[in-house]
DNA sequence: TGTATTATTTTCAGAGCCAGAAATAAAGTC
DNA sequence: GACTTTATTTCTGGCTCTGAAAATAATACA
């Protein structure tokens, strides 16, 4: 635990601005059409300050005035705000083994413009590179703002290590994504913010997800592979996007050999590629989207296709394992299923996981759209937490 | 993940204001005799704003000035400071079923005073807390500030539930420590902030010991359980306080029952309860301090006794198979047995633990004393983060 | 001994930020 | 139309930082 610090600029003025800037677009993220009054109450700033604040992020038009809802009583009528919903402010990107999809958002969530390609092979990183600064390019189109640019945010099925950004499902390794920053830099666009699908997936089910109403939870995000991450205390567990993830937890020291070196892993049982190597003479997977395939499966199940229901019943086995594992280091409130195979939810989740916590659970709320949500509602949060700030993003790993 | 806020004040310019003075403490703990200029290097701070922030401390005694260690040069020399070794303004204090002790420092870690008391059966919430509160203000003595009190915090092996503390070990259940907190006030001392020993253990393994140069680490923290928490990106891994913790990891679901309710936890294999109830025909661990025993232990695995050779392999499977999932979920830089199992470490720790991410290992440096030297961390900690507050403790889990 | 040199600390504007109070604005009510 | 009510803005004051200049306290050298 390194406390000391060198030169990281001590704490002023501009410091308590930001931090308060924030605080009142959180309020307003939460509570669209708040006034200034409302902003008031909730963050327990003085009007004064409220109104300074407001008036300034109006200015930059990082906050836009809405018609307001409640009925025009007695007295001043409130004039309500909501975040922007003119601007290209946030990107979401998700690279996969067949598809990379770009999406932008103004800062309201309203959506701007999208983009994807798909791959029949899995895209090296200098494809994958590229493609994905001409989605983002195209998905902001010319709703960018001239000043400063929207803060992008990739995610990505792998991992950092000191070396660089790796991934089994793609088989990168030591991946540099200064090419990125640079394609993007040569559009006139900031430098990206690459993250863990599971850490970001994890993030925008606990913002407005599943775990939305909960401070503590586990996310485990089922896709090609199992990946995921927790909410302790309102706040992503960071540090575990360089870490390999739920899906690489030896269960077993004797079981099978993983592709990751160790045994036993859960991923050896719970995940989509698995699934479909285990039920399918041709690994039809790749044919088509996480999702499809999590849903075809789910009717199968549904069918009581009895092969289908013991591929099924051994994974809940190992989710359970998993679960009881978790839950005792981290002690959630709930267990979200989510990513591509959380229509699977039904056959994989007990009513609770856990032998000494016994804990909740509940299914995802976005599927296939899990990876470039996740990536969405934290480029949204990178904007909102300094909303004045016209730097270009700096390259850094997200979560 | 919940977000929202009511009323919680916002930032202004007393945040500031005791942002750096904390960061003015920390650069002076780490680094006592310090001067003005060093500050104002290390924190960023210009050194107008040092010079009020270092005189208002030295006026409140938080510092006190140190005879310079650096030779004198040419030009004004420096006035040194140091953390003030005056006043009793921290207490640790560690509840176990054989001992419960206190220990008073000054903030610059200087012993002011330090009471036990030993018990032969494990003591009830009432004695527990009665004991406490009559050692700490023996501990205290004279020594206290008129104005404020020290902060106190109590290390427990046990954690927080919904319901109250609970733990195993000590066979408590919902215990609620209002009564602690009142016979402190009785005495003119604030009220205590009870934590987690294995966390409290990881806090000072993580700033003073063996886990100090890392910004991720676990600790594993061995005694009559098995606890322990996690440094993660230079903080501690809160929530986790919470949680059953290391030792109620369930390893294998068709183990042994556990007292926990769980099967195959690691504590059952990883414990110096269970070596002893395996070793010896009379357990006679109570007959002893844990780490007396562990080292007792430790010297007759150096002479070859093939049964605590043993019980001690059949442990460090255990902890290899706990400590490759750990790796892979928190990603550590290290992995530190500490408490007072930790002289045990050559025959538990495998050079480097875990499968896909070896990590190497290390012996935690504070044995017996690990539990109260994490609470007297603990509490020098928030001081420091608040060194000019003169409000009494609020109580709370620290985690 | 006296003066120059040097490093450190303190003092002195200046600007930014929030709180609290007063002033202003915009509606509904009598 | 005057009054009441509610919302927002303006104004004053206190606090905190920064940067520059001044003061301080020691050594080095003539």
């Amino acid at each position: 635990m390194r406390t000391t610090f060198d030169r990281t600029r001590g704490t002023d003025l501009a410091d308590v601005r930001r931090e308060n800037l924030h605080r009142v677009l959180e309020v307003v993220r939460t509570e669209p059409g708040s006034s200034q009054n409302d902003i008031s109450a909730r963050t327990g700033l003085g009007v004064a300050a409220v109104s300074s604040l407001v008036n300034e992020l109006l200015d930059a038009e990082v906050l836009e005035e809405a018609e307001s809802s409640a009925p025009q009583g007695r007295g001043r009528p409130k004039r309500a705000v909501r975040l922007s919903g003119r601007w290209a402010d946030v990107v979401g990107v998700s690279i996969t083994r067949t598809l990379i999809t770009a999406r932008a958002s103004a800062l309201s969530g309203a959506p701007i413009g999208a983009a994807s390609q798909s791959f029949s092979a899995p895209p090296t990183p200098d494809e994958a590179m590229d493609a994905a600064a001409r989605l983002i390019a195209a998905a902001v189109g010319d709703a960018g703002r001239g000043s400063r640019g929207p803060r992008i945010v990739v995610a990505v099925p792998g991992a950092w290590a000191s070396t660089g950004f790796g991934g089994i499902e793609l088989d990168w390794q030591h991946v540099d994504f200064s090419p990125l920053s640079r394609a993007l830099i040569d559009r006139g666009l900031p430098e990206p913010l690459v993250g863990n699908d599971g850490s970001l997936a994890t993030f925008v089910e606990g913002r407005e997800g599943a775990a939305a109403d909960f401070s503590n939870a586990v996310v485990l995000f089922l896709g090609r592979g199992l990946g995921g991450s927790a909410v302790i205390d309102d706040a992503l567990l960071r540090g575990a996007a360089t870490a390999p993830g739920f899906g690489h937890t030896s269960l077993d020291p004797d079981g099978a050999l993983c592709a990751c070196g160790q045994r036993g892993c859960a991923e050896l049982t719970v995940s989509l590629t698995q699934f479909a190597a285990k039920l399918e003479e041709t690994d039809d997977l790749d044919g088509s989207q996480p999702a499809e395939y999590a849903r075809r499966l789910a009717e199968r199940a549904g069918d009581g296709e009895p092969r289908v229901l013991d591929v099924l019943a051994e994974a809940q086995a190992t989710l359970a394992h998993l679960g009881a594992i978790v839950v005792s280091l981290l002690n959630p409130e709930i267990v979200v299923l989510s990513g591509p195979g959380a229509p699977l939810a039904p056959w994989l989740l007990p009513e609770a996981v856990g032998g000494m916590l016994p804990v909740p659970t509940a299914r995802g709320r976005f599927d296939d759209d899990t990876a470039v949500l996740g990536a969405l509602a934290a480029a949204q949060e990178l904007f909102l937490s300094d909303p004045l700030d016209t730097r270009a993003g700096s390259p850094a790993e997200w979560s």
